[in-house]
DNA sequence: AACGCGCGTCAGGGGCGCGTGAAGAAACGC
DNA sequence: GCGTTTCTTCACGCGCCCCTGACGCGCGTT
């Protein structure tokens, strides 16, 4: 059964979905702020989750993060606001889908269907090929074509796990940098310079012209298989 | 079948309005004011609102806000006045989509068809395509159809992706300025033609012709797909 | 015709982001 | 306590992205 956690401060609203989710056989659990959500995500496990932006503790776009940093269970955002804005901020955080209140519970139900559909047949990858290097995610090992391993500090690794569970995708440098350091961190941009570099030196055949770990000028990283 | 509700106070165009959507299978409801449109679209929940801003009693913003109110059903608006003040006050409102009167039946019908496809159950588009490139708007990458892969700027892909995500809608200039570049900057329309330029260079096939990054002059921008 | 306005196009320059190297600070092992 | 590893900080050069100004064109107004 598809687990679903759902995020609203409103015990109405809360209410409704509860009721609509669990007709429609999903499983349900719910949470009134960010803090708990994010607790919650961690025990639960859900396999989506709907978020709305509008929390009393914390800023939607904070509790988008806090979930990308350790998971990419799809999140679909909930808003009072139209404002493109504050949809693209979201988007970009990380939010798989943005739908605006009022909403029509049909429509939400749609949205959860095609957003699960998409991310079920998924197997969470281990092992993954970088160039010469076969860097398996779950033992924490990367062994090259001859034999040799390689060594990498924690921080290289949190960092190069995110880019390789996500092959293709661009990681804006905010996700990398609050996943791995901290929300507070998101200005220090140099770590991230840093430890790319780290990364490439160890991984890249040329790390002068990267040919998996590249980077997206003004936005983020990308791994390309 | 879709649910049209065209809300207008001239008979005879009220009249034409109505042969020519039904004879298009459109389930039609009219209205000749501002409060029996709103009452009506309370009791008929209508999947399109075609909303006439010379209404005798109510203006025709106050109209758009009515519904936005409880409902963000797609409103296209018609009006005999080509001023583009009126215009981007009911695109600022809420509205959709704006046709000048006197229009061609074919052209609105049209407008009506591309705003309804997008609003329907459907899943949100990750992959737009446009002409001969392919556009993830997830990944960030826009590949050819040669394989070939094209760079786009941060600011570019800010713009490109605003119309992305609402194909076939005008998008005006001031929603697009206050979303890329922020509140203070919706007088520089310069940008915008800077950037709709280069946008138009990389993803073109005539760029001195777009086929798809369409210029509404006086209001704003648009994707048609 | 002259003028203003909006749009498209081109060219140039300043500033910022990126990569790189190096060294100090902190944490960890024994 | 000492050496090593790891994290953080600083400095420097380069390339490119963003901004700016200019001009031409079409269109409607005076």
């Amino acid at each position: 059964m598809t687990r679903v956690l759902v995020v609203d401060d409103e015990p109405q609203l809360l209410r409704a979905l509860r009721i609509n989710l669990r007709a429609r056989d999903f499983a349900v659990e719910v949470a009134a702020d960010g803090t708990a959500a994010l607790r919650l995500a961690g025990d639960f496990h859900p396999d989506l989750v709907v978020l709305d932006l509008g929390l009393p503790d914390l800023d939607g776009v904070d509790v988008i993060q806090g979930l990308r940093g350790w998971t990419n269970v799809p999140i679909i955002v909930l808003s009072g606001r139209a404002g493109s804005r504050d949809k693209v901020e979201a988007l970009e955080a990380g939010a798989d889908d943005y739908v605006t209140k009022p909403f029509n519970m049909d429509e939400l139900v749609a949205r959860i269907r095609a957003v699960t559909r998409r991310a079920g047949p998924e197997e969470s990858v281990r092992v993954v090929t970088v160039g010469a290097w076969s860097v398996d995610l779950a033992d924490k090992t990367a062994t090259g074509a001859d034999g040799g391993t390689l060594r990498l500090t924690p921080t290289e690794w949190h960092l190069l796990e995110l880019l390789l569970r996500n092959p293709g995708k661009l990681i804006s440098q905010r996700q990398l940098l609050t996943a791995v350091w901290g929300p507070s961190y998101v200005k220090e941009t140099h770590y991230l310079r840093q430890y790319m570099a780290q990364l490439r030196r160890k991984l890249e055949a040329d790390p002068a012209r990267p040919r998996h770990l590249l980077t997206e000028p003004g936005m983020g990283y990308r791994f390309q298989p």
